[in-house]
DNA sequence: TTATAAATGTAGCAATAGCTACAAGTTGAT
DNA sequence: ATCAACTTGTAGCTATTGCTACATTTATAA
């Protein structure tokens, strides 16, 4: 098999093309999600909880909330904690689903809940609709037995 | 319920502290995975195929070689492809399998073969030794059947 | 009220990963 | 041998995401 290059990794040309933009929106989905469940259990979201959960520095917390907030997602305000707007609140909404169907996945292949946590953080956002579905399928087989 | 930030996203933190160097590993991954294709199946790996390949400029390609070359995946000398060292092969078929278990694991759950290569390339670098596991498993129990 | 602690902001550095534009080397055909 | 096409290298720009160090604001306690 003499192998066109055009044979090769055919599919992964579009994944990579798209690789900045991407991990900006997988950070934007993570901030978000994180940011509505601290103004969902503890009032309001702060930048420099935000950063001890990320494990980040808050000058790096404070310039993604900057970013986040030039893309719509976010609002805030200088010394004041961070608010999501409808956009910002419909991303978080979608994450969460997405990432409370992945562990749910996970956790019925028998992965521990701490690693199904784990590994959804970063499978959660590499995974398309079609595939998605076909977890939610699989979950619903097994619930159903 | 007042809501301990300590209780928030706990197994997130240490999955996006490691982002940076993880970027970096799974750009590792890529590269020598698709250098190992080119070698096989093309006989050499050209930084100009890389490029065309990843959706991206060859100055990229360049610039990634050195570093792989740094880290001692890959040697290189100008104007000359790409070869990989013990290091880069092992690497390479590493993610190799890694790629493949992925991919028949989708197809198990019914994701078309063109998806599943998709999704694969993303997932594969987030998928824990415990998960991938899982889904042998899993794929044992399917093939048993 | 005032001093101190905590939180946030700002300045400026590094590395990675993109790009365009241009320079230089290699290869193949005539 | 030379010219043209292709490939690779270099310079220099942008953006993101880390960091430390230091300044400022806010909140709390004495």
């Amino acid at each position: 098999m003499p192998a066109k290059a055009s044979t090769i990794g055919a599919a992964r040309t579009a994944a990579v093309r798209r690789t900045r933009d991407e991990h900006a929106q997988e950070t934007a989905q993570d901030y978000v999600e994180l940011i509505a469940e601290f103004i969902a259990e503890a009032g309001e979201a702060r930048a420099t909880d935000l950063a001890r959960r990320l494990g980040v520095t808050h000058v790096t917390v404070g310039r993604t909330i900057q970013r986040l907030q030039r893309e719509g997602f976010v609002t805030a305000q200088p010394y004041r904690s961070i608010f999501l707007t409808a956009a910002g609140r419909r991303l978080a909404q979608e994450s969460r689903r997405r990432h409370e169907i992945v562990v749910a996945f996970l956790r019925s292949l028998g992965i521990s809940e701490a690693m199904a946590q784990s590994d959804a953080e970063g499978i959660e956002h590499h995974v398309s609709r079609e595939t998605l579905q076909a977890f939610v399928k699989h979950l619903r087989k097994k619930t159903r037995n």
